[in-house]
RNA sequence: GGGCCUGUAGCUCCAAUGGCAGAGCAGCGGACUUUUAAUCCGAAGCGUGUGGGUUCGAGUCCCACCGGGCCCA
């Protein structure tokens, strides 16, 4: 801002929502006043978080005056009137603390006015550090000031924001009035600055890729289009950020690692919003057996930063998350389940009448190895508790992934699944320009035999392997699911601070 | 896309069979100098997501629409 704007008119007339309801009438008069006396302070300094007296102060004895003064500023979130004493609770983000609101400490006018705050102002306070005689650290002001005026009620000061939609909608109320969704939110950030510092620790470099795309390439998904109206071109949101991680490889760049918004233009539910945050890596010289380590490793570092430890709960069951993880292929898994000795020779329409009496409806095109994997699907994922690498994906439903060195059909692919649901996808990166050229056409072919979730053809990638991308480890984390896991959620909107959400009709009360 | 459920005061929730729409918290007025969801006294506040329909009478039954949830594809 350069310039000076005109300063918006504060609503004067009755059609203001907030004029017309006797909820909000009495704040919009106090903030109005508070306007007319000049307005609200631009900044304020504090000396002290809630968390920072609690820490400062662990000994004081109930009754005590430490003899230092602070000063604090948070949301005002209740307040306890007892004749010429205030008891408040003032929330700033580390924390609450008490504010010990004496009329004689105050004087008679501060105190009124302090009476005229609402739940959910914004306040800065100063005073002496104390210990009240039931024992609770509280600061007995001396001085306040009104930061912000809150010109709406909060929620239920003890049921807080129950209705889920409300929560997501307007989250902003989640975290002022439920603790949970702050820990949630910022258990999430410190999961991803641990994802991070794990990379970069291990030489990775972190780049980004474009979200903005003329095809939308390396993963089987549904893309969300736009237009280049400059370009006149059609465009596509990203559904992986793998081919353009592997150029940059190839590019040299041998250790990389994006964490990134990916689209998926597809259904909501417990475990999917169409925007949601991956974590890919790739690392040059390594394989998919050094990727698992290096999952074990970075799951385990995450958990211990969300929860303390490697031992967490999750839906009221224990996992151990400390690896090494158990590791088993596709087909034994799969094998186990159906109780029959497949394999990916056996014969397709063997496999299509064994899914069929499994409840699976087999497309026309799939083969052996997607038929394999839809059993594995529907029969074993969910029973797939403690940690454990599910290895060697059939080559049919691993486009990417790099033939196995000793066994036919299968790739050095492997997926971690926790708690029954996938957490990470990796594989050996296929290298081979010729072989990927194949696989693409295979994929082709799929699509044009109706299968709707195939690859499309990237001409300009097969030209990147062309000119050499090394022996490389990849990996894909989906760190939204991770969240879920290591706070203990069960639906993805928990962990989305602004989940996808339909459009509301305009909601002017 | 299909099925089931759901929307009541700012928030959290009650309201047999259709029969005068309620409580707690918040808010408002009052008492109280050590409270912790403070307590006590008092007076208020919603016509039930929206629009139709059935009925003497609809929060409750029916239809459509707008949101939300769960399950399935």
């Amino acid at each position: 801002m350069t310039e000076d704007a005109p300063r918006p008119e504060t609503p004067e007339d009755d059609s203001s929502p907030l004029e017309s309801s006797p909820l909000t009438r009495d704040r919009l008069a106090k903030y109005r006043r508070v306007m007319d006396a000049g307005g609200f302070p631009y900044s304020f300094r504090r000396t002290d978080t809630a968390s920072d007296l609690i820490e400062r102060f662990p000994d004081l004895e109930p009754g005590a005056s430490s003899g230092e003064t602070v000063t604090v500023a948070g949301r005002l979130m209740n307040t306890r009137e007892m004749g010429k004493l205030i008891f408040a609770v003032v929330s700033d983000l580390s924390g609450k603390i008490q504010l010990f609101v004496d009329k004689r400490t105050l004087g008679d006018e501060a105190f009124d006015a302090f009476r005229d705050l609402d739940a959910g102002d914004w306040i800065g306070a100063t005073g002496e550090v104390i210990v009240t005689k039931r024992g609770e650290l509280s600061v007995r002001i001396s001085a306040f000031e009104l930061l912000q005026k809150s010109l709406r009620p909060l929620p239920d000061k003890w049921h807080g924001l129950k209705d889920v939609e409300q929560r997501s909608r307007r989250r902003y109320l989640d975290l002022l009035a439920n603790e949970d969704a702050r820990t949630v939110a910022l258990t999430r950030a410190k999961i991803v600055s641990e994802l991070r510092r794990q990379f970069e620790d291990r030489g990775y470099v972190e780049v980004e890729t474009p979200v903005l795309l003329a095809q939308a390439t390396g993963a089987t998904a549904k893309p969300f289009e736009t237009r280049h109206s400059a370009l006149d071109m059609d465009m596509y949101l990203r559904i992986a950020t793998e081919l353009y991680l592997k150029r940059l490889v190839v590019g040299g760049i041998e250790r990389v690692f994006e964490i990134g918004r990916i689209f998926r233009n597809e259904g909501i539910d417990a475990t999917h919003n169409p925007e949601f945050t991956m974590l890919e890596s790739y690392e040059a010289f390594a394989d998919f057996n050094d990727i698992m380590t290096l999952v074990e490793e970075v799951v385990v570092a995450c958990a211990v930063v969300a929860t303390g430890g490697s031992e967490i709960t999750y839906d009221g069951r224990g996992v151990n998350l400390a690896g090494p993880y158990k590791r088993a292929t596709m087909l034994e898994l799969t094998r186990g389940a159906v109780g029959e000795d497949v394999d990916y020779d056996t014969p397709v329409h063997e496999l299509r009448a064994l899914v069929l009496r499994h409840g699976i409806e087999p497309e026309d095109h799939w083969g052996s190895g997607k038929l394999i994997d839809a059993l594995f699907d529907a029969l074993v994922e969910e029973t797939l508790w403690e940690p454990i690498f599910v290895t060697e994906h059939p080559i049919e439903t691993s486009p990417l992934a790099r033939r196995h060195r000793d066994k036919p059909h299968v790739t050095e692919r492997f997926e971690l699944f926790i708690a029954g649901a996938e957490y990470a996808n990796a594989f050996s990166e296929l290298n081979d320009p010729f072989d990927q050229q194949a696989r693409f056409e295979d994929q082709a072919a799929a699509s044009a035999a109706g299968d709707e979730e195939a690859h499309p053809i990237d001409e300009d990638y097969i030209r990147a392997l062309e000119y050499g991308l090394p022996p490389t480890g990849g990996l894909g984390i989906g760190v939204d699911r991770l969240v879920m896991l290591l706070t203990d959620k069960h639906h993805i909107r928990e962990v989305i601070l602004f989940p996808t959400m339909r459009r509301q009709k305009r909601d002017d009360s």
